[in-house]
Parts: structure tokens; C-alpha cells; sequence
DNA sequence: TTTTTGATCCGGAAGC
DNA sequence: TGCTTCCGGATCAAA
């Protein structure tokens, strides 16, 4: 499950193969064409199969950036325009010289928007379970939830809007574990980083926000940010799913304490799991309080 | 009005 | 082996 600590991996490899080149072709794939036709929203949201080829074909890629766990390209043609693209549960990009070239046969059989480039080669967006997203946008506020999101967490900001947002009335009664996943209080802390640094903190992923000190909150926050750069340094975390550009795992699940843990890796006792906003949530009955 | 729940996008893993 | 069940980021409609 890509994070953001994946999604900034995918970007960096995306930036210098794709800036300044030119989208001369676009591919969807036929279950794409399928699912959009009988009037699903499968991968490419609010705009039909045609449309979304005939904004994209011909324009230039101006820039690659990440937001949160979304990934922006910011694309040129007359005006300036955006595609914005999320990789939900098991989305992947590829940078090929052709499809073939997509090692592994479980990516390259789900290949469904392809983008071919001014240099020969292939952007190629795969997505085993079709959770992923692109959207076509004039401009952000396009898409309203993309305002919404909280500052990115390495920002200076970012602190100062966590405590305020957790402490707020909406947030201060909810499990602590569900207060940073949300993506409005903190920007791209998953389940992964989420569980993680609560095990760090010994924090019950349970324990209402209100009653955790506002000392232990900012210590929180430091050891998210600390986790997710740990986890960028480390290349990301492979769970199932995720790959990087060159179609290569990342290590940081071998550093990981507690996520997919029978075993608290501290005390050795058998781990809990409980369902918390509707997502597992795993933690050591002994060391989290 | 606000918050919560459920459906939606799916294939694959796991259990029987 | 084949069937059923469960899982999940994030959004959006319905309750």
C-alpha cells in the first residue's frame, strides 16, 4: 500500500524521465473502456474514456510533483492543466522502452492507462485492484477534497495544524489511531506509519486524542515525520503490492516493530488487532497503553 | 446540521 | 480444487 513515503519515491524516479517531455500517445486499456462504459469509475474519474485521451495527447509535461499520496503532473497544451494521480491500494508506474519490459507478470497484466512519450519511451500506469485514480483538472480547487488536505507533514506549519486539529472538537474524542490517519490532520500517515509510530510512542491506538498530553502529541507528530523520512531514506515499504518505477521493492517493512506483527518485536508478546475507523489496527496489548 | 455508516472502485489471499 | 469471505485509501451519498 503505497504511502507517502512510496508515492515520494515514485515521483523522484518519474521527475527526470518524464520533465520536458511531450504525451504523443495515450493507451486505456480495454477493461478500463469496459468499466467506464457501463458507468463505473474505474481509475479515471469524473470524465469520459475519450475526453480524458484527448486533454492528455499532445501535451507537455511541465512538472512532477507529490502532495500528500497524490502525485501532480502539471501539463501543457495552450494552457496549463493538471493530472492528478493517486495509487490507491496497488498502483504502480513504470518507465519502459515497451510494456514487456514490466518484469513482473501480476503489473504487467494490469497495465490500464499508458502514456507514451516524446523520447520513445512508456509511462505506464499498472493497478492490480483498480483502486487508483487520475483525474483531469483545470486547477486544484477543481477538486475540492485536494484543498482540504493538511500541510504537508515536513513543513513548518504542519505541527501547528496537527495539535490544532486534534485538539478541535471534532477530532479530540476519537481513537488517536484514526485522528492521524486522517488525511485533513496530517498529510500521508497510513495504516503502515500510523501503527508504527504508535508502537514507537507506546501509545494504545485506542487512547482518545483528548487524553493524550500535548507534550506526547508533538512528540507524536516528530516521530510520524521521523518514520516517514526513515521509510523515503529506506526506499519505501513493500507490503504486497508496492513497487518503484523500476519495478524494485522497498526495504523499510524489515525495519518495521509492530505492522504485520504476530510478536510485539519489543516484548515478545502475541500482538492484538481491533478494528478502528473501519481499519485494522494492530498493537501490542503489553507495551501500548 | 453534523456525524456516521455504507457503497464504491477490485483481485488476491486465506479459510473452509 | 473451488467456493466464500475479507481486506483496503479515499470519496461521496445516504441515513
Amino acid at each position: 500500500m503505497p504511502e507517502l513515503p512510496e508515492v515520494e519515491g515514485v515521483v523522484r524516479q518519474i521527475r527526470p524521465a518524464a520533465i520536458g517531455k511531450k504525451i504523443e500517445e495515450v493507451f486505456v486499456s480495454d477493461t478500463i473502456r469496459v468499466s467506464k462504459t457501463s458507468g463505473k469509475e474505474a481509475i479515471i474519474k469524473r470524465m469520459e474514456t475519450d475526453m480524458f485521451i484527448s486533454r492528455l495527447m499532445g501535451a507537455q509535461i511541465i512538472s512532477v510533483e507529490r502532495r500528500s499520496k497524490y502525485i501532480y503532473f502539471t501539463l501543457k497544451k495552450d494552457g496549463e492543466f493538471l493530472l492528478v494521480n493517486h495509487l490507491g491500494m496497488s498502483g504502480a508506474w513504470f518507465y519502459v522502452d515497451s510494456l514487456l519490459s514490466i518484469g513482473e507478470e501480476k503489473f504487467r497484466k494490469h497495465v490500464h492507462v499508458v502514456l507514451s512519450l516524446s523520447d520513445g519511451n512508456l509511462l505506464a500506469f499498472s493497478d492490480i485492484r483498480r483502486f487508483g485514480e487520475m483525474r483531469v483538472l483545470k486547477e486544484e480547487t477543481d477538486f475540492p477534497p485536494l484543498l482540504l488536505m493538511a500541510p504537508e507533514p515536513f513543513e513548518e506549519s504542519a505541527l501547528a495544524h496537527f495539535l490544532q486539529m486534534a485538539e478541535s472538537p471534532k477530532y479530540q474524542n476519537k481513537p488517536i489511531k484514526e485522528v492521524i490517519m486522517d488525511g485533513q490532520v496530517i498529510s500521508g500517515c497510513g495504516n503502515i506509519y500510523a501503527t508504527e509510530a504508535l508502537f514507537k510512542m507506546k501509545i494504545h491506538p485506542n487512547r482518545a486524542a483528548k487524553r493524550i498530553s500535548r507534550t506526547r502529541k508533538v512528540e507524536l507528530f516528530q516521530t510520524i515525520v521521523a518514520i516517514l523520512l526513515e521509510s523515503i531514506e529506506a526506499g519505501g515499504s513493500t507490503i504486497s503490492d508496492y513497487r518503484n518505477v523500476n519495478g524494485e521493492s522497498g526495504n523499510m517493512q524489515n525495519r518495521f516493530g509492530m505492522y504485520g506483527k504476530k510478536q510485539c518485536m519489543e516484548c515478545g508478546s502475541m500482538t492484538k488487532s481491533l478494528q478502528i475507523g473501519g481499519r485494522t489496527s494492530v498493537y501490542c496489548p503489553t507495551c501500548q497503553k
